[in-house]
RNA sequence: GGCCCGUUGGUCAAGCGGUUAAGACUCCGGCCUCUCACGCCGGCGACGGGAGUUCGAUUCUCCCACGGGUCACCA
């Protein structure tokens, strides 16, 4: 057989050699020790918490180490392709502060070593499918459908390898330079695949996260150009890394198993292999359907769970930060001490570390993501959460961010209740819940939720918020506001100290514990709610009569 | 089924031949307290099983069990 003729008649539109390619992107120039890292997602429209995570090792490599972070649109598939994946996909990065320095964006590429969209590169990738022809690694495939189907059936029934290999490749191999002529030209259509060597040998791959991993060498006939041209996943990573020159390949442990053909087309095509990260695989707990006794492990599945989705963290309004810290402590399992060292730093200051990655399946415990983030937003100072949740409210609840805009002063002095002092409140969890727990501030939002009567009855209630309000000086601090509440508790006959009351409870009205509860109902509409002394002076001295005269009009 | 990867409390996770086997979350007590939220103190709770190697295995080796991944012209 003559492969450069087969490599003319397979490739007649191919001119460039492989050293044009090298020529066209050469090396990069970067400081000793930088890491250059991607992400390349496929545009199905759905984003994944797992595409985060493998984006937060890639980019803090990348950064941390003075290299490049780019992103690829892994196309290859049309037909799981969706209208505005892309978009989805570069907005919902956005949004959870990822930035690329290079590769696609919403407006085009934008980079030197592109096009970033594969399916744009089909060019690049035929230079070097042309190359392998030529060598003889390669050679077009006319099966059909029927036929590989017919051979896999086979190979089920006697218990061998799938695959095209070895004496199931004959057909396909041993045809002649006038057979694929004729067979091409009666418009049969092919793809081509890679010569693989019946073999028994092993490969080992030093993986940055999880050492060696020795596997069986290849030995089949893989597909590296699909009937339309388009190479597939594994001819595209090779390709593409090499050329863009990535150092480190991060991407799900899914993708072990297809190391051997990876390893072959680095070996044949002569290129340095990149360093990989095989990540580990986001789990998630569940009832096991036969014994309900049981749980079992299992792969977050984006059909049942709703936080695989990363539209589910937007919707929600957990902070990007927060997702950053929940992921960070799950990646790094030194996170949660440094970050404890180190309460005032951001998590960009974080050394990260590929060596203290997991290596097994981390389940995604909502309930570990709620205590962080309520420590994330304790941590922020009220304009940055202000600033946060009104960005997430544009978007998620218009009505809210009106009123957010319209009562920014309270909303700031609110923001800053229980910050004082050694320990700050944690109210807020995510901005959704924020709008829910912040809405007795403001009287749109403000409705009573508690029973005031489970206090007192209607008579104590009249007669309290009366004195209350007689006495009431809006300028009295902590200790002289407190001095007069504790005066009306005793002379509506309820106990001044909750113990007092529990130990004789015959001898009390009640405690005033239901005295200052009403008063919380009556500001808050709830029974739990900060402080009420600083509560009511972000309220103003107005809204404060006004809440609890009303109450007084509404018992007479 | 073949080939891979994995297995420390309910979850996350230190450990890297000798430890009373850290810590975080959850849960349960208690304290603090005008409620709640915090905070503090305490408690429950783990090395999948079996052989080796060794004076000694959670740690090393092998086997098994279990979980996961993958075996496409999908990524």
């Amino acid at each position: 057989m003559d492969f450069n003729a087969l490599a003319k008649l397979l490739f007649p539109d191919v001119d460039a050699q492989p050293a044009d390619m090298e020529a066209k992107f050469p090396p990069r120039q970067l400081p000793e020790g930088a890491c250059v890292t991607r992400i390349g997602p496929s545009p199905t429209g759905f984003v994944h918490l797992g595409n985060l995570y493998n984006a937060i090792i890639a980019e803090r490599l990348a950064h941390q180490s003075g290299g490049v972070f780019y992103l690829r649109i892994e196309d290859t598939d049309q037909k799981r392709e969706v209208e505005g994946a892309v978009e989805t996909l570069i907005n919902a990065m956005e949004y959870f502060g990822v930035h690329f320095d290079e590769g696609a964006t919403a407006e085009g590429d934008n980079g030197a070593y592109g096009p970033y969209r594969q399916r744009q590169r089909a060019g690049i990738y035929h230079v070097f499918a042309k190359w392998l022809v030529e060598q003889g690694l390669a050679y077009p495939c006319f099966l059909t459908e029927e036929e590989i189907q017919a051979i896999r059936d086979k190979q089920t029934a006697e218990k061998e390898d799938p695959g095209i290999y070895g004496k199931y490749a004959e057909k396909s191999r041993s045809l002649t330079l006038d057979e694929i002529k004729a067979n091409i030209e009666a418009g049969k259509t092919w793809v081509l695949r890679y010569r693989g060597e019946m073999n028994s040998e092993r490969i080992v791959v030093e993986d940055a996260i999880r050492g060696k991993i020795e596997m069986p060498r290849n030995f089949a006939d893989f597909v590296l150009l699909k009937s339309d041209g388009i190479p597939t996943y594994h001819f595209a990573h090779v390709v593409d890394d090499h050329l863009m020159r990535s150092t480190h390949v991060i991407r799900g442990e899914e993708w072990i198993s297809s190391l051997p053909m990876h390893v072959e087309l680095f070996g044949k095509l002569g290129w340095e292999q990149p360093i990989y990260c095989h990540t580990a695989t986001l789990m998630k707990i569940e009832q096991d359907e036969e014994d309900p006794t049981k749980q079992k492990k299992r792969k977050l599945s984006k059909r049942k769970d709703p936080e695989l989705a990363l539209a589910y963290y937007q919707q929600e309004g957990i902070s990007r930060d927060v997702v950053w810290e929940f992921l960070l402590t799950v990646l790094n399992s030194n996170y949660e001490e440094w970050r404890a060292a180190n309460p005032d730093k951001s998590y960009m200051e974080f050394p990260y570390s590929i060596e203290k990655m997991s290596i097994s399946g981390a389940l995604v415990d909502m309930d570990k993501l709620r205590d962080i983030a309520k420590d994330t937003i304790a941590r922020m100072d009220a304009q940055t959460v202000y600033d946060n949740w009104l960005a997430w409210c544009e978007e998620y609840n218009k009505d809210f961010a009106e009123l957010l805009k319209k009562y920014k002063d309270r909303t700031l002095a609110a923001l800053n209740v229980g910050k004082s002092g050694k320990k700050p409140r944690k109210d807020i969890e995510t901005w959704k819940q924020a709008c829910d727990f912040m809405s007795f501030y403001y009287d749109e939002t403000f409705k009573p939720e508690d029973d005031m009567n489970e206090q007192a009855d209607e008579a104590v209630q009249k007669a309290f918020f009366e004195k209350y309000l007689a006495s009431y000086d809006h300028a009295d601090d902590s200790a002289a506001w407190f001095d007069k509440v504790k005066a009306i508790t005793e002379e509506l006959g309820f106990a001044v100290k909750p113990k007092d009351f529990k130990k004789e409870p015959e001898k009390y009205k009640g405690s005033i514990v239901h005295i200052t509860n009403m008063l919380r109902i009556a500001l808050t509409g709830r029974a739990n709610a900060p402080d009420i002394h600083e509560v009511s002076h972000v309220l103003g001295e107005d809204i404060v009569r006004a809440r609890i005269s009303q109450f007084i009009i509404h018992n007479s």
